[in-house]
RNA sequence: UGCCUCAUGGUGUAACGGUAGCACAGCAGUCUCUGGAACUGUUUGCCUAGGUUCAAAUCCUAGUGAGGCAACCA
């Protein structure tokens, strides 16, 4: 079991303010002693790692106390959402790990909604209002400045009524007219000075059809769609906190029509608490401009592996427990902060160190040629599968006269602290024997091109055969038996940690030129086999996957989740 | 600017009037057939100023700084 395992203590420590708001109110026996809550995307893009962590509060709040949590579309706004966008948010929130009780589509409350707003519309809450955008925008005011009444906001329900009626029979233009809720011009909240509930949309809504010519406002819908589902507790992102008054001005509007759920005898009042959003370093993470990304081909969709996206980060390499283990360790609270993306990489290095097979390949070959090994010889070594897991067993791994080894771990002039190959220096080839350089073959660059040495036969599986300190370990591929695979070494998205902090400079500017590389690798044989969606390490460079799309039996594609820590490599980089 | 919210090491987060802790990152070391992992040690912090109190990160006041809202988007 893992150490950071929960104890309940029955006291409030270490317990986010979330957390303490739903427990306190199920002490209390509130909302008829159950906890309702939902993920409310709109379909109007693919999710990514800050709704994450909004579907780990939502739906992780209802398991901690045995409740539900729905998962509800919120496509009251017909000209952006699609059903391809459903599919895909469904997909990701079942592979992220989560169950939901229900799933709804707001759409499915249109009539409801429309009916309440009738009602809103006798009771004198709300008026039909003919001023145009621009009048509209000159009467709420600014917030140092009340609103001005509308000249509409006092006629007789009946002609608001009619007039409502007309609108969603499609017969005024967009814009004409709309349906506002009556409520105070003066407040200091720009939310209540009559706000908009219903627009006309002359617009197809692509579960609705043509149905409706009017759709609800955010505001108006989401109260009525959590009301509706005897929701709770409604937990969404900062930015909605000045919309709270509101929000209950229309539960108030509900509860007096007696609308509200009743749950073991109690009205279901939901009330809404917010939480701050997820940052995230050397990535962007609003829906607008990922969809940027998407449309200007600066990336290859919505799932490439450098989006932010959850269908990005899978098809990268990352696994639903790292994700939400990472949105179980950056907390909640109302602080809008910036997490370091290296808290990710750790969370999902921490995974696969524990579960990934290990695989022996070589990015950037340089040949060797071990000249007192037979020329037709080959040995089989055997190679653990997983050090951190005994039950992966181990597999063979073929060896020749002739291997493949990586370019940067030969240098013909190494500095001090250079443990690996260089001539007159003995390594070990991982799990087969020790090996020493002897010579250097170069081109006419004086690049070179090939490595030549010989072996200790008494060191077969690597051992030293007198005990001796052999300080360095690298991989290699026999040649003979390798195997070309494609692989993509992928990088930040963004060359700096903020893109959006200079808002004089388009932050695609800012993207990483080398943020995919894309190089043929020399492998073992077993990985040409590798099915997609298959995760490696790669000994000694990092976590590999196999392309849930590019790659085929036989001809395994590569994506690079993360490189292993490299203390070498990061204190001799320049 | 009006209203709302927030402020704890580099980053994120705990503390609920009583020794400022944890994680990531960093640094140093041990160990190692992955310069990985593991393990050990370690640098760095309560926004400022007043007040209440025996005692304040915590309560109060003021200031400062940051974020949000001012779509017929969500």
């Amino acid at each position: 079991m893992s150490d950071n395992e929960r104890i309940e203590t029955g006291s409030d420590t270490g317990r986010h303010f979330l957390k303490q708001w739903i427990a306190s109110e199920v002490e209390a026996g509130l909302s008829g002693g159950e906890v309702v809550t939902r993920f409310p995307p709109e379909p109007n893009g693919w999710l990514h790692i800050g709704h994450a962590k909004a579907i780990c509060i939502d739906f992780g709040m209802a398991q901690e106390f045995n409740g539900t949590c729905n998962l509800r579309m919120d496509d009251t706004n017909p000209s952006k959402e699609s059903e391809d966008y459903v599919e895909a948010i469904k997909r990701d929130v079942h592979w992220l790990g989560f169950e939901w009780n229900r799933f709804i589509y707001a759409s499915d409350f249109f009539q409801t909604m429309y009916d309440i707003a009738e009602g809103l519309i006798r009771s004198g809450h709300a008026y039909v209002c003919e001023l145009s955008q621009e009048e509209w925008r000159e009467y709420r005011g600014v917030p140092t400045r009340p609103g001005t009444p509308s000249p509409f906001r006092d006629r007789p329900a009946d002609d608001s009524l009619t007039l409502f009626r007309r609108m969603r029979d499609g017969e005024f233009a967009e814009g004409a007219c709309c349906l506002r809720a009556k409520i105070d011009m003066a407040s200091p909240n720009i939310h209540f000075r009559d706000p908009v509930i219903y627009r006309i949309m002359r617009m197809s809504h692509y579960r609705a059809g043509d149905k409706w010519n009017v759709y609800p406002m955010y505001d108006f819908a989401h109260p009525i769609e959590d009301a509706l589902e005897g929701v709770t507790h409604s937990m969404c992102t900062l930015e909605f906190e000045v919309h709270r008054p509101l929000y209950d001005w229309v539960v108030d509007r509900m509860d007096e029509m007696n609308l509200l759920v009743v749950r073991n005898g109690a009205k279901v009042r939901p009330q809404q608490r917010e939480f701050a959003r997820l940052n995230l370093t050397y990535t962007v993470m609003s829906k607008r401009r990922l969809l940027q990304l998407v449309e200007d081909g600066l990336v290859s969709g919505w799932d490439d592996p450098r989006m932010p996206t959850i269908a990005g980060l899978r098809r990268r390499g990352y696994t639903p427990e790292s994700i939400r283990e990472f949105c179980d360790r950056i907390g909640v609270s109302k602080f809008e902060s910036e997490t370091e993306l290296e808290l990710l990489e750790y969370c999902i290095r921490d995974d696969l160190n524990r579960r990934a097979q290990r695989r022996l390949a070589v990015l950037d070959p340089l040949k060797v040629v071990i000249e007192n090994y037979p020329e037709d010889k080959e040995e089989w070594f055997e190679a653990i599968n997983n050090p951190e897991d005994p039950i992966a067993g181990s597999r063979q791994v073929p060896f020749s006269r002739e291997l493949w080894i990586e370019r940067d771990d030969f240098m013909e002039d190494p500095p001090k602290k250079f443990f690996r190959l260089a001539p007159g220096r003995e390594v070990r080839l991982r799990y087969a024997c020790l090996f020493t350089c002897t010579s250097v073959v170069k081109d006419e660059n004086g690049k070179v091109i090939e490595v030549r040495g010989t072996y200790d036969p008494l060191s077969g599986g690597g051992n030293a055969p007198d005990g001796r300190k052999v300080r360095g370990t690298i991989h290699w591929v026999s040649a003979r038996h390798a195997q070309p695979l494609e692989v993509r070494l992928y990088d930040r998205l963004f060359t700096v940690a903020d893109p959006m902090a200079d808002e004089s400079r388009d932050f695609t500017t800012l993207l990483n030129p080398d943020s995919m590389q894309v190089v043929t690798a020399q492998a073992e044989p077993a990985l040409a086999t590798a099915a997609p969606g298959d995760g490696f390490q790669f000994e000694r460079l990092g976590y590999f996957c196999a392309d849930l799309y590019d790659s085929k039996h036989g001809a395994a594609v590569f994506n690079r989740t993360t490189t292993l820590k490299d203390s070498w490599g990061k204190a001799n980089r320049p």
